[in-house]
DNA sequence: GGCCGTCTTTACGGATTCTTGATGCCGGAG
DNA sequence: CTCCGGCATCAAGAATCCGTAAAGACGGCC
């Protein structure tokens, strides 16, 4: 096969098989997965170009699932299930899902939303799903969630992590208070730009940056960026 | 702090009004259209960071709208409509629509689904944000938010900047007092021109410009603008 | 219940940036 | 020639932003 590969994640069976045919009728590479364990093993070894996700999993709750694979992935993750709660709706998106459709569904649609999804995916910018980023001597492994700097091992917090991840995905851009509040933090922040300081401050101290040329560099009243030791 | 601008267009004043107030309670800067020529001229105007577009118009087809929009702006659009056809879903999203909502709607998914649109455009490679300006021997790289002439790193101001900045992205072309005091230091300003004369003359310290053939210009009783150096 | 790591909040000093006022220059209008 | 408006320049006070430390709040774990 030649498509792109998806993978498929239900626990019914009627239903995985439906939706493989429907996509391999139009030329996609169909892998499926029936648990959430699974579909975070399957995701991990095949890097799929889109995911789509059934809530309703019997070991890892659907969101649950999707929380993870964002800690290290950005493939697009489309929902799709049979609770039409409003509540499960908005988290399930603000968790870092793409799309949500609910069941029954129709296949031109859900098929028109996975265009959608690969041509999202088709202009992002690092590389197909790198999960150790570089920037000057720092490395960091979004699998592990693990960081070094030349080789010494530094152990973050999650959000210090999800701070330090983030700049490392744009390396060398601005990034700007709330756009980085708002992707750590989640939506409803976007103001508390004290928190940044704050964990600016916790990062670069466990960094052991050079506070003349920090690798974290703050830009008054717009953001931050993380750049190469020594570099502008 | 004003929040990121999203154009809501729609000819029902009744929706247009909900939206609007359920955005802008969630800080969001709104602009309204109620035709199609009008969201096209919007869009062009105040370059909006999202849309949220009803197919419904009067006078250009919706997804016309998507169409012609795509064609310079690569702006999430959301389409919200009552009409439930699989055909015009598909075409819609495959036109460029980036989601997709079947009224009625509730407005906590929207707001979700806008925030899953921001995320996506925020993380945008070569988004406008992402270019490299040049006028002459001035390089202004929008990304890194750095500005060097003639190989040499000049430092700004946030301020400095985003005068200059804006000065760069019409090479040549005078922009008005008014325009530039709006543009930078946001609406509400206007008539502080003074302001103008003393961020004029940093810039010109620090870019080293010559007095008698600046490179950035001053217009007498009109505005600024940014030349190549030599040049008229 | 007590312990511990993490997140949130408060406080303050110092540096940068923004604003504002004063002064001098120049060219055009009266 | 003199006055006046717009511009350039300088300088100082005000406001803002950043860095830093440390204490309280919260939640998970034993």
């Amino acid at each position: 096969m030649t498509g792109e590969r998806i993978l498929v994640v239900d626990d019914e069976a009627a239903i995985c098989r439906a939706l493989s045919a429907g996509l391999k009728a139009r030329g996609y590479d169909v892998a499926t997965a029936a648990t959430g364990t699974e579909a975070l093993a399957e995701a991990a070894g095949t890097s799929p170009a889109v995911v789509i996700l059934d809530l309703g999993l019997p070991d890892i709750d659907g969101i649950e699932v999707c929380r993870r694979l964002r800690q290290w992935s950005d493939v697009p993750v489309i929902v799709l299930t049979a609770e039409g709660g409003d509540e499960r709706k908005v988290l399930a998106l603000d968790e870092g899902a793409d799309d949500y459709v609910t069941k029954p569904f129709s296949m031109p649609e859900l098929l028109a939303r996975v265009r959608v999804a690969l041509r999202h995916h088709a202009m992002r910018p690092t590389g197909p799903d790198d999960a150790v980023l570089e920037v000057g001597d720092v490395r960091i492994d979004l699998g592990s969630r693990s960081v070094e700097v030349g080789g010494r091992a530094v152990d973050l917090t999650p959000k210090e992590f999800g701070f330090l991840a983030l700049l490392a995905r744009y390396p060398g851009r601005v990034l700007t208070h709330r756009a980085i509040l708002q992707e750590v933090w989640g939506p409803g922040y976007g103001t508390e730009t004290h928190y940044l300081r704050v964990y600016a401050n916790q990062i670069r101290n466990k960094l052991d940056d050079d506070r003349e040329a920090p690798r974290l560099v703050s830009d008054a009243g717009v953001g931050y960026r993380l750049v190469a030791r020594g570099v502008t």
